[in-house]
DNA sequence: CATGAATGAGAGTTCATTCAT
DNA sequence: GATGAATGAACTCTCATTCAT
């Protein structure tokens, strides 16, 4: 028992580690940069030693797809201790721009890479980038229910917002933003979210 | 003189149909089967004459960059015309998102891929780009100077703005909205657009 | 004792185990899919296993070789029980035309195939090829004693016939009959057993 | 135009090239050990050279194939310039099998190989054998109008000397006639020859 | 007895690029 | 100016086999 118990977490602890092999090789050269053979070097296996653990290629990226997802949804449920909704939906934001920047390569697959989406469309997984998504819209009913934010169709605001946000973490992750330093930068992301946060909120004026 | 130019000006028509070709396979084939092999196949020249016009593939793409970037100034330009600055703003982006949306290629190329930043960044070849940030710049702030929308700083009412088009038309290229289907999502799209722009503006209601 | 027999029975046991999912996998599936991973896996040990029975592929390939040598033998067994030499011979023809047809990959295996040959030779193994072959030649002896066949040397005879009849099943099973529809190919198998007896048949006509 | 013809000159001999290492390769040690890198470093060219010249693996054994089945071709026509139709069928005999003895590689790619087979079987590319069937078909019709040999249906007659040759020279190919020696094998060969022709002949007796 | 873990070797194929002509 | 010929380096993936446990 306590053998098969070992055996087990020995295969999670590999997986584990070429998955962030992996994550790294993306990170350094993106995507392209992944390949089964650099991967194996990193972690100082054979190749073929890959496929013990995973079935192939796509395996890995989908794996990592679905981990990107499950760390997002836990960052997520961390705002629900707060109970005014505006200041929930902001943490909101902050949370999932946090998740983006501490992550950016994983942000990238699951949001801005075309390679995996590919696979995903095929199998119908998408539940889990579904499942984030009703959990914004969820916190930003709450707003509009409590007259908190300006009234429009539920998945308009939140189409809005999730653009807005995915905007700024993708034009940073992809090195778009030339015209600002990197320090610039974070004081305008933060101003940016006072913004649109002021724009979109009734409360007083 | 009379030579040199015609021999000018037939190198520039090569090049421009190297880019063509280029350019008709990245929409057919997308980013990943855009080989020089298969350009020169297109153009019924052999994959050797290429590197005649261009150094290698990066050059190739980041002349493509550059013609997005001159078509998306162009289309920028045809605003103008209109005076009234927040129509002029709403024109300006629904141009953009046009533009993203007609030349899905161009705008990956331009704001999405990875690959040619780096070439770009190494070169500091950044103008281009600035020149329709800027051009964004100028109209929102005469949206600020005649009061037509929330004071904030230039910059940050910008890039909020560049933000959340971005996004949307970043969503829909790499196809991440899987929550829509595609008439809901002009509609949507359309309706982002009032939600923001009445957000942000300050004209009596 | 008694321990040391069962042991044995169990290796044995587990020998055709292997031998008899090696087999099914080589009808399913055709020479080059019989790989020890795939027998391991439909046998539900694990591959490392298989060495404990077998010294390599080959011996697995050599012991399925034997194994249609055995069951050949037993068919041809089967026609002692006719008296008449020409209706024996006859009968000999059509059971072994039966088992390479019943059994396509135990025939290629014991005599198309080149794999297994090889060690066959190294070892110099023929025994049970060449009891078959005699099997043969000393019906055909019957044949000719009694003066029902056309003479010549035996071995000039036995070939002749084994030839024609090797001819036949090598090229149905190895597809070479493309001429003749399925059911037209039945009927001129016949035929051609009529043909050729008839032709060396010596018996008032 | 002396240019344009010693480029193409050179691009068959370059064919040829690698075909005949290929064939080589066969002979040596058969199917599987044909590889392209094996091909490559046999004519000392890189892997991907091959691919210059031919499309990919199977476009080898399919060219191989072709030329096997033009060579026989050549071949079976030496024989018509013999007027005796028994004469020339039994010449046609010998003339097979030298074919066959002579270029086992090509007769074993044609007759006995199943790898190729499916992709030709796609491709319906049976012309060329059945012109080989046919011609022995017209010979041996020759033989029954002239009453030489015994009458039976067309297809059987040709059917069973097809598969007489065939057994013969696919038992010789692939090693399975060990009960004989070297030396031996070739008289027996030939009396195989004499035994099966005089059996079908009708002629005087 | 059984196996999980590992691997070296190798497969077919494609690519951007170079260079002599 | 144009190219045919060539290649090194890389890709994903599979296989038979070994060995410590």
């Amino acid at each position: 028992m306590g053998i098969a118990e070992r055996k087990e977490s020995e295969k999670k602890k590999m997986r584990s580690r070429i998955l962030h092999a992996a994550m790294k090789l993306f990170l350094e050269k993106g995507f392209e940069n992944v390949t089964i053979r650099r991967i194996a070097e990193r972690i100082e296996y054979s190749p073929a030693t890959i496929y013990l653990y995973f079935k192939n290629k796509d395996d890995i990226l989908y794996a990592l797809y679905r981990e990107g997802f499950e760390e997002l949804y836990r960052r997520q449920q961390a705002i629900l201790t707060i109970k005014d909704p505006l200041k929930r939906l902001r943490k909101h934001g902050e949370v999932y721009l946090s998740f983006a920047l501490d992550n950016p390569e994983y942000y990238d697959l699951m949001f801005i890479m075309r390679g995996p989406i590919k696979k995903i469309k095929e199998n119908e997984e998408w539940e889990m980038a579904l499942r984030s998504y009703e959990f914004l819209k969820e916190n930003i009913k709450d707003c509009v229910d409590t007259s908190v934010i300006r009234k429009a169709k539920m998945d308009v605001i939140t189409f809005s917002l999730w653009s807005c946000i995915h905007g700024v973490a993708s034009l940073i992750i992809r090195d778009r933003c030339i015209m600002f330093s990197e320090e610039q930068l974070l004081v305008i992301v933060e101003a940016v979210f006072d913004f649109i946060l002021n724009s979109i909120s009734q409360r007083k004026k």
